[in-house]
RNA sequence: GCGGGUGUAGCUCAGUUGGUUAGAGCGUCUGAUUGUGGUUCAGAAGGUCGUGGGUUCGAUCCCCACCACUCGCCCCA
């Protein structure tokens, strides 16, 4: 009986649920801070929902199977197909624009390498309906937040911003054969992962002529705002849309993350304008987040058109590069009491305080059975209790029992009916 | 999908040029201390040597396959 989790599926015991719960607390705490609100979507969805959107190649990357009434379902392997079923199914209901998120398990059957399993939890934050770039500038805001919550900063992470439909402008302006701009929008995707005469090799066999590909390449040679403006000019809304980004989000304070990347192009089927990625400054990891604007994927699904922004940030990646840089909490215990007895009589009298304690917001750990002190304070000591309350019978007889506070080492003997005002106290104190 | 590396106690790793009873540190448990933890000391438990097959008198060690992890490609985001 082989008991590891299956390829590409992770357990999380409970010491690995510490920094997980600390990640998702970090993220639903940013999204609501940002007024987004929370919503669930069941994990099993009908599998042409992804099929429809995703189109064949995918196909064989989705965890799918029969149900007993031979209903086609799969796992999901992302969750836009999911948030564009709601949005449509609520129809004209819905007031917006709408700012939602959530964090969901997502699967997808592919080779593991690092960073990359076949599940992970996903952080999405999406808001519909909202054509101005805002809605870009207030996802990448409350993203960003949640880096800086986690203790990074721009000299470690940097989000790397393009615009595909600046792309397919300059490409214009430039008279590049459009029957080629898909072709151009992979080699692009591979600028810097593979050399320039592998690139070029590609684009001869795509039947690209050298005439394009030196267009091309010197749309790659662009680096800068300024760059790209000399080619489309003043008047692009594409870079017009990327130069307001960058002011709203220099008055954000987060400035310094952006680096304009001409080659950032990101999901083919359905990103339509500005489109992001980060990654970390010193390059050891996959994307961090990224994202864009998919104004239209809803009536790609059937729906009234809306435009959309949105993002996801898995967890395996910013776990990975937290460890990195050392950056994960120490594991910190959330019990603030360990009541205990020290004879079977003195059962009820526990069984009496840890109720009081909880009943008054107080963490306890109750005994489960009579033990000796060392035992108690060991255990109290493991499961990182701040207070140990100890009756034996002397202090039963009384109703009381002995505080100790394991930090200071101090201890006195109180009443039980005393202890959650008491232990209260110490806990707001420290 | 292709190629390299790794797999020995719960964890991190030694080791065996193929030979009787496979080791250490940490952790766990017990005791020193039968009403007081973190330190110290003593002791104990814990191993199909990743799984299966092959070669051999004999395999944890050599060979093959598979599984898992990992690195680099391919593909993809």
């Amino acid at each position: 009986m082989n008991l590891e989790p299956p390829r590409g599926m992770r357990d999380f015991f409970p010491e690995d649920m510490i920094i997980r719960n600390w990640i998702f607390d970090i993220w639903r705490k940013c999204a609501e801070r940002s007024a987004f609100q929370q919503y669930d979507v069941c994990v099993v969805e009908n599998r042409e929902l992804f099929i429809r959107k995703a189109g064949e190649e995918v196909v064989d990357q989705i965890y799918a199977f029969e149900d007993k009434s031979n209903r086609e379902l799969a796992l999901r392997p992302e969750m836009t197909p999911s948030l564009a079923r709601l949005i449509i199914s609520k129809g004209r209901a819905l007031p917006l624009p709408a700012k939602w998120f959530g964090i969901f398990q997502c699967f997808r059957y592919e080779r593991t390498v690092r960073g990359r399993k076949r599940e992970h939890y996903q952080w999405n934050l999406d808001i519909v309906g909202e054509k101005e770039v805002s809605a870009e500038a207030e996802v990448l805001r409350t993203c960003l937040s949640s880096i800086e919550a986690f203790g990074l900063s721009s000299d470690i992470v940097k989000v790397r911003i393009g615009s595909r439909q600046l792309l397919q402008e300059l490409l214009e302006k430039l008279s590049f054969n459009q029957n080629h701009f898909m072709d151009a929008c992979m080699v692009l995707d591979k600028k810097g992962k593979v050399s320039d005469d592998v690139l070029k090799d590609l684009l001869v066999e795509k039947d690209v002529s050298t005439e394009d590909i030196d267009k091309l390449f010197k749309v790659l040679e662009i680096n800068s705002i300024e760059d790209a403006e000399k080619i489309v000019g003043d008047s692009s809304t594409a870079l017009n849309d990327i130069i307001r980004l960058l002011t709203l989000m220099d008055a954000s304070g987060f400035k310094d993350y952006f680096v304009f990347d001409v080659a950032v192009i990101r999901g083919l089927a359905y990103y339509t304008g500005i489109v992001f990625e980060a990654f970390d400054v010193k390059g050891r990891h996959r994307a961090i987040f990224g994202g864009g604007r998919y104004d239209k994927l809803l009536e790609s699904l059937g729906g009234e058109s809306q435009p959309c922004v949105g993002l996801g940030f898995g967890d395996v990646v910013i776990y990975e590069l937290l460890k990195d840089e050392n950056l994960l909490p120490v594991e910190k215990s959330s019990v603030d009491l360990m009541i205990a007895y020290m004879d079977e009589s003195s059962e009820l009298l526990a069984v009496k305080a840890a109720s009081l304690c909880r009943k008054n917001g107080i963490n306890v750990s109750l005994g489960l059975q009579s033990q000796k002190p060392k035992k108690i304070f060991t255990n109290a000591n493991k499961i990182g209790s701040k207070f140990v309350f100890l009756i034996g019978s002397k202090e039963a007889e009384l109703n009381s029992g002995n505080l100790k506070d394991l930090n200071s080492g101090d201890q006195e003997v109180i009443l039980v009916t005393d202890l959650s005002q008491k232990v209260k106290e110490s806990l707001e104190k420290q």
